[in-house]
RNA sequence: GGGGAUAUAGCUCAAUUGGGAGAGCGUCGGCUUUGCAAGCCGAAGGUUACCGGUUCGAUCCCGGUUAUCUCCA
């Protein structure tokens, strides 16, 4: 049975027994700090098993993408060295939400495995909860599992919670038995050995307790129901298969790479290389689609470490080139139908995965540079192993991969300090730890907060109101900043890339600056310090907005939806924008295009913009459904949730996009927009910085005042500025040139006056001059003069720039052959007699000082300092 | 969030306890060649990322900012 026949058997399944079948949530979890990837299918109804939620559908299913990179069962690592364990999975699950239960779960998960996808219950195994004994009675009497084969385990297998607090419950597995072949030699092998001949394929979670601070287990008043089947391992299952890399999930990338590398992948050395490039080119097509982008921090940077292990291993096969972006179009072509939203960004996904192969391939000759150094340093001392510290900084500062620095080592005869990487390693670690501790960020305590919300009104249009005060960081012990929670507030919290609002919160007895303004979970807080009295906790404050600076970003924000639809009209419906920041004074767009836009492109963009200001559409805002948003066709960026109520930015006939922040009533108020640049920041990735409103009417304004300063001081009329400019660089450069060779000329004159008027000691001829000059330069100039026109010379010429003393010596080539003189040395000694120092080469040296009533005396002594040097 | 690294001509990179900002490629001009590839000669091109400090003097040392790279969390 094909996999999209099983994934799709199993939703039918579930539909026919009243379920509403959801599609998959988005790899990147939006309002969850806490998790990096979508993890699970039960992610997306986090906040219903919480009960902060009511659940719209009591009976649903899904089929959901998950990324797992850490934790317990699955270190990156680890993926590729066996068949089993993937970075990026689905798994298919049933939900009930205070409806069925136990009873219909098993019968279900048992009929759905033996019946639909017809496993033998020979192979079948079932585990529940040491202490659940309705699970095991309900197993025995409502389904066919053999007698004696449902078996009882501990916490560590069949009890489930979310934390440490929480919903949580019993579960029970199905577990398929592989069969006698991969039996371990240990006499208690069974279900749960971790030899992996039985394969957990099924967990039913039964969620009917709440564990509160205590420790303390109370009876949920909605049981839940919340299972996992993971379609790989079911569909090698199915496919007789005992390598899940061996089903149609997997087949058609392995083959693929076969084609590119001109290998095969069941007589190849490297087998797992295969299948860790298999693995991780999924993860990154289907991340990448969701939004994601590599990068130096977050999920961002997994996905880099994803891209480069595949990159690594890709290069094992002899793959130097980037290669995994032409992968990404066959996991297109795999799972474009069942997840449309992979489909609709396959050209981006290959964009974005072909930099980031490129730029590893930019970080690898470097560091190959580095290494070659590296390991000269060690055999031209006769070493025989790379210090560790050199290993991990090769590691750590340039991204070279350990494995490949041990492999180039042993290619020259040479070992490497493991244990010493090692300790570095810790260091790095311990580091990094014991700066969490001293966390900067405001944080309350949960228990503080438990419950409490914060009403954001910031959408009601009022700037200002009277507010009760919840909480506030009275201990100014504590290095944190100083914060404030309001009951409601109608400052705007940071989000969607559009700044905080500022302004103050006035009590009776203090004033309080808001200078950030962050949401915590239910809570907003606003963070500045008091300016006047002291913080007290008080009813009916009054919070105000700084409003003048509000509209300003108002006008920014509504103007970045222009801008966004403009750029699709203009440039292509391949347009999506890739982050966002919305300011007072600027806004800034990041958008994926392939190349540059040209000056008319930027032109274009920038008139539609202001042609839709001009009409002065009417802006609105509605709450509706994510579904009916869609049907209207509003732009989604990433994250939205099937079943979300959403806002909704209404451009009258112009612009639809979710978004949660402020905006203009109607687009007159934007007032003027202009492009300042168009910038690149990415390969596929561009940046379009632009102002509006009061601050484009500022840059208009200097603009023009710079022009008639111009034009003023050129006297030219505005218009004919440029061709004024020109003739005057021409001329100028002219006026150089001349002046240049005046300066020759003049220099020659003078150096030969010079060179007349030296003092003669013992054929060395001894300049000591002191004279105008407007900097360094023109004491250099004409000392190299004097160097050049006379021989078996010492000079020395001042000068007097900004208060001090300048001094530059020369010394001609045959005195320094001849006689071992140094201008160097000679500038160290006549800049001491005014109290500084100097230096240089032989030829040509430097120095100062800033006592210039010496300045003569110094220059006297250059016989006295010469005569000394030719002894 | 923390550590390390980088930022010099349009591009790739040099510049020896701190002492006169350079090379190659590219661009432009001229010459050579039937044409192309190229060759020869010459020229333009720099706020050494930004701000401050130390110094007679900073591309170089110190502090800060920004951007990028990289590792850890």
């Amino acid at each position: 049975m094909k996999s999209d026949q099983i994934r799709e058997k199993f939703l039918q399944y579930f539909k026919d027994r009243d379920h509403k079948i959801y599609p998959s949530s988005s790899l990147i979890p939006r309002d969850d700090p806490t998790l990096l990837f979508t993890n699970a299918g039960m992610n997306q109804f986090k906040d219903i098993i919480l009960g902060k939620k009511v659940a719209e559908h009591k009976r649903v299913a899904s089929s959901q993408k998950c990324i797992r990179v850490s934790g317990k069962h699955n270190d990156l690592e680890e993926v590729g060295k066996d068949t089993s364990h993937h970075t990026f999975f689905e798994m298919l699950g049933n939900w009930s939400f205070g409806d069925y239960f136990k009873k219909e779960a098993i019968i279900w998960g048992w009929e759905f495995l033996t019946e639909v996808c017809g496993l033998p219950k020979e192979k079948l195994w079932v585990t529940v909860f040491r202490e659940d004994d309705v699970a095991e009675r309900l197993w025995y009497e409502h389904t066919d599992v053999i007698k004696g084969r449902v078996l009882r385990f501990g916490e560590k297998d069949n009890f489930w919670e979310m934390g440490e607090v929480g919903p949580c419950g019993p579960c029970s597995e199905i577990h398929y038995d592989k069969g006698e072949k991969y039996k371990c030699d240990r006499p208690d092998c069974g279900v749960n050995c971790s030899c992996g001949r039985y394969l957990e394929i099924w967990n039913l979670v039964f969620m009917q307790f709440y564990r509160d601070e205590k420790g303390n287990l109370s009876d949920l008043p909605a049981k839940v129901v919340d299972t996992g089947l993971g379609l790989d391992r079911l569909t090698a299952i199915m496919q007789h298969v005992d390598s899940n890399y061996d089903t149609d999930l997997f087949a058609p990338i392995i083959k693929q790479i076969e084609k590119v590398s001109s290998l095969s992948y069941k007589t190849s050395e490297h087998q797992s290389s295969f299948r860790v490039i298999a693995d991780h080119v999924r993860a990154l097509s289907f991340a990448i689609a969701d939004g994601a982008i590599p990068s130096n921090e977050g999920q961002g940077y997994v996905l880099r470490r994803i891209l480069r292990r595949a990159a690594r291993h890709g290069r094992l096969l002899g793959l130097h080139k980037p290669f995994i972006y032409q992968l990404s179009s066959v996991v297109v072509d795999m799972f474009g139908k069942v997840y449309p939203e992979l489909a609709a960004k396959s050209e981006h996904v290959a964009l974005v995965i072909k930099s980031e192969e490129e730029r590893f391939g930019e970080t690898l000759d470097l560091g190959l540079e580095l290494f070659e150094e590296v390991a000269e340093k060690v055999l031209k001392k006769g070493g025989k192993i790379i210090p560790g510290e050199d290993v991990f900084k090769l590691y750590d500062t340039f991204g070279f991969p350990l494995d490949l620095t041990q492999v180039l080592a042993e290619e020259k005869g040479l070992k490497i300090d493991i244990d010493g990487f090692n300790k570095e390693m810790e260091r790095q670690q311990e580091r990094s730890r014991s700066s969490v501790s001293s966390f900067f960020e405001p944080t309350i305590k949960a228990a503080e907060l438990a419950g409490r919300k914060t009403d954001a009104l910031h959408h009601e249009g009022v700037s200002e109101m009277i507010v009760n005060m919840i909480s506030a960081s009275f201990d100014t012990s504590k290095p944190i900043p100083d914060y404030i929670v309001l009951d409601k507030t109608p400052f705007y919290a940071e989000a969607g890339g559009q700044v905080s609002d500022i302004g103050k919160i006035v009590g009776n007895n203090f004033e309080f600056e808001v200078q950030n303004v962050k949401k915590q979970g239910d809570v907003i807080l606003h963070i500045g310090k008091t300016t006047k009295g002291k913080l007290t906790l008080e009813q009916n404050v009054k919070a105000i907005v700084d409003i003048d600076r509000r509209r300003s970003i108002m006008r920014n924000h509504t103007a970045t939806h222009l801008l966004h639809k403009a750029l699709r009209d203009t440039l292509g419906e391949h347009v999506h924008q890739a982050g966002s920041m919305v300011a007072p004074e600027r806004l800034r767009f990041d958008f994926n295009h392939f190349k540059a836009m040209d000056e008319a492109e930027v032109e274009k963009v920038e008139h539609l913009v202001n042609q839709r200001v001009w009409e002065n559409r009417s802006v609105r805002s509605v709450q509706i459904t994510f579904e009916e948003a869609k049907k209207m066709g509003a732009m989604a960026l990433f994250g939205e949730k099937y079943g979300d109520v959403v806002r909704m930015v209404d451009v009258e006939g112009y612009s639809r996009e979710l978004c949660g922040g402020t905006h203009v009533d109607a687009t007159g108020e934007i007032g003027l927009f202009k492009i300042l640049s168009e910038t690149g920041i990415a390969a596929g990735m561009r940046r379009i910085e632009a102002v509006t409103g009061e601050y484009a009417y500022r840059l208009v304004n200097k603009q023009k005042e710079l022009l008639e300063n111009l034009s003023f001081l050129l006297k030219t009329p505005e218009e004919s500025l440029p061709e004024r400019v020109d003739t005057l660089i021409k001329a100028n450069k002219q006026l150089e040139k001349k002046a240049k060779e005046a300066q020759k000329i003049s220099d020659k004159d003078k150096a030969e006056d010079l060179i007349e008027s030296c003092v003669d000691l013992d054929g060395i001829k001894i300049i000591a001059h002191q004279m105008e000059m407007e900097s360094r330069d023109d004491l250099l100039k004409l000392a190299d003069t004097i160097r050049e026109k006379s021989k078996s010379t010492v000079g020395v010429l001042a000068g007097i720039l900004d208060e001090k003393i300048v001094f530059v010596a020369v010394v001609t080539d045959d005195l320094i052959k001849s006689k071992g003189i140094k201008a160097g040395d000679i500038i160290k000694e006549i800049s001491q007699l005014v109290g500084g120092t100097g230096g240089g080469k032989p030829h040509l040296a430097q120095g100062g000082g800033k006592d210039i009533g010496k300045l003569k005396e110094a220059l006297d002594s250059l016989p006295g300092i010469v005569k000394k040097m030719i002894k």
